[in-house]
DNA sequence: TCCCTCTGAGAAAACCTTTTCCCAAATCGC
DNA sequence: GCGATTTGGGAAAAGGTTTTCTCAGAGGGA
């Protein structure tokens, strides 16, 4: 061996192919290619020593080639403008479940709240031949700042707003508040208020009539909602308003969102009012890490997100497949995490 | 027209092909492949008569033929075990945002701390030949709980413990904390403190060796960090034992991360302690969704995730072009987001 | 006029797998 | 023992693109 013999260079060596296979097993690729997929016959002796020498060569199929002639590439992708969301997220690890188990991988992408962008991103995907999108974002009631009405491939919309005649998937977030508030009832709670976000976004209507129709329900005394922002600060702000009239004081309030629940939580305690024995507080979203921190933690409403995306997941798949899906919006039902709160029902 | 025609199924025609566009323009799939892409000789006539009728059909390249052939689909592998996670999403980010203009897409993949998930999503990419992957986490300190060290693709490690000889891109941990200290040095705090998480976190540890060499230069009185958890119940204990004890109090707080920080804040408020007149606090992480919601906004440490992922991104796009990337751990900057919790300068 | 060199464009192989025929040998019925 | 059927397996096309090779014709020099 020379010295100067060329040091061998860090190149792994391609991937093993079928034709190796079939070399390797003395069959054609053709039989190669059946005796791996259990297709076409032969005898089972032939198939075994086929499937041996795959296994011992470390042959995988390439996907590529595969996804070009079925034209089906098991993957999809996943549109989302929530960049650091924690909507999006629990969404996508649901969906990512769903279509894991039948080797279908996700692109993400994400989108801003840019047009440009966005179509950037769905033609990339439509060229990589996606079998799929899912769109979602961060919220219910507004569009992805891109157009999907008329795409080659289906699109299933959870958490956003879906086009007309498309399958949608949102949180039932009436059902939510519903939850909420009669669990109030339940706890023989009576005087129950609700401080919300921005009259501008959906769900704030959607959970502020189902809060109205169960105290109605009930025949509990019914105080219109405080609508302001999605913050700690307006949690404050509210409680003064609620705590500063010279009306009968809540005892209890249902909040919009679990930072409005964290705000009006330490409001109450800078006044001395005692959480959950004198107000209980339930807060919607369960953003673990709020409502754990939160001084009692937080009772809170869970969009299950994760189920939703799961649902996204398995929708779309059937699609792909070409089950016609009921085209409308699905609402899924939102589930009450009972932390300390809210209290305890006034015998337990 | 009969009154059962088959109503027209609502198929979409299949892609036009680079043969249509041959056929249409009247020469080969070769030429027109040429004219597309630049290559070849031809006359000028000929190439924008091909681009023109190509346009005009709306052609698109198929992704899937084209990696079959370049042995290069323009797709990478993200893998994360931070499911939730605040420090994978804005790192995914600048990964997106360094390779989408290269035409690249990214596959994401969960892959929790579960071994058989990250082979599962690790064959799943490799078989759909991903150009490279990307490793990122929750921590820096640990392994993804997956053997990514002999793949037949580049491997990218960022914000996670990257095998030994590869390429991985970290924050700055010790530096970010000298911003913090040498800031509150400038501000002419003297009695600095530091509260900080579990004493597993490599990350705690070269923080606080950090802060003890800021306080030395400065001739300054060096406490003991305290070491506890994460969270904000650990700010509270915390500022009761730095503020119970008989000894000189801080005039300063130097916390390992946002939710201390802001366990730090509320409990010197609730003590009568004023921040930052009596006593500045600056956190780490820079979670904006906690510092400005802390009152007064919380000045924090910026681990400048987003330019750690994307400079990751490129990282993988050099190695995937053949360039040989210099392998060891390389240890990005911080920055510091200055708000209201730290104070001013004595004269500013 | 002959030979040589360009020029413009096409034919075909290659990438890797699946699937549809097709064929030879073996088996069966009678 | 002969035709019909079954069995085991192979050849080849298909999928859409890129790239190398080839080739016919045009132009130039001698």
């Amino acid at each position: 061996m020379s010295a100067d013999a060329e040091p061998a260079p860090v190149s792994v060596k391609p991937p093993v192919t079928l034709r190796e296979v079939a070399a390797a097993a003395g069959v054609s690729v053709a039989t190669a290619s059946k005796a791996l997929n259990g297709q076409g016959r032969m005898t089972a002796e032939t198939r075994e020593r086929i499937r041996e020498t795959a296994r011992l060569l470390g042959f995988r199929p390439n996907h590529l080639a595969q996804s070009l002639l079925r034209k089906r590439s098991f993957t999809v992708g996943l549109l989302t403008n929530d960049t650091y969301g924690r909507f999006s997220l629990p969404l996508m690890a649901g969906v990512s479940d769903a279509l894991v188990d039948n080797g279908v991988s996700v692109f993400l992408c994400n989108v801003e709240d840019d047009t440009r962008l966005g179509q950037l991103h769905v033609e990339a995907m439509l060229d990589k031949r996606v079998d799929g999108i899912i769109a979602t974002g961060k919220r219910i009631d507004r569009h992805l700042p891109v157009d999907l009405s008329n795409l080659r491939v289906p699109v299933v919309y959870a958490f956003t707003q879906p086009d007309p005649g498309a399958v949608g998937l949102v949180s039932d977030d009436a059902g939510g508040a519903r939850l909420a508030v009669e669990h109030f009832c339940r706890l023989g709670r009576r005087r129950i208020a609700h401080v919300s976000g921005p009259a501008s976004f959906a769900v704030v209507h959607a959970r502020a009539e189902a809060y109205r129709d169960v105290l109605k329900e009930q025949g509990l005394p019914v105080a219109e909602p405080l609508l302001g922002a999605w913050s700690e600060a307006w949690g404050h702000e509210a409680v003064a308003k609620l705590f500063e009239g010279r009306g009968e004081r809540p005892d209890a309030v249902f909040c919009g969102n679990d930072q409005i629940a964290r705000g009006v939580i330490d409001a109450l305690r800078e006044r001395g009012i005692r959480v959950p024995e004198d107000v209980g507080v339930i807060g919607f979203d369960n953003w673990e890490i709020v409502a754990e921190a939160t001084r009692p933690p937080l009772t809170s409403v869970d969009m299950n997100l994760s189920t939703l995306g799961r649902e996204a997941g398995l929708a779309l798949l059937s699609l792909v497949g070409g089950q016609p899906a009921a085209p409308g919006i699905r609402k899924l039902p939102c589930r009450l995490v009972v932390r300390q709160s809210c209290g305890r029902p006034p015998g337990g």
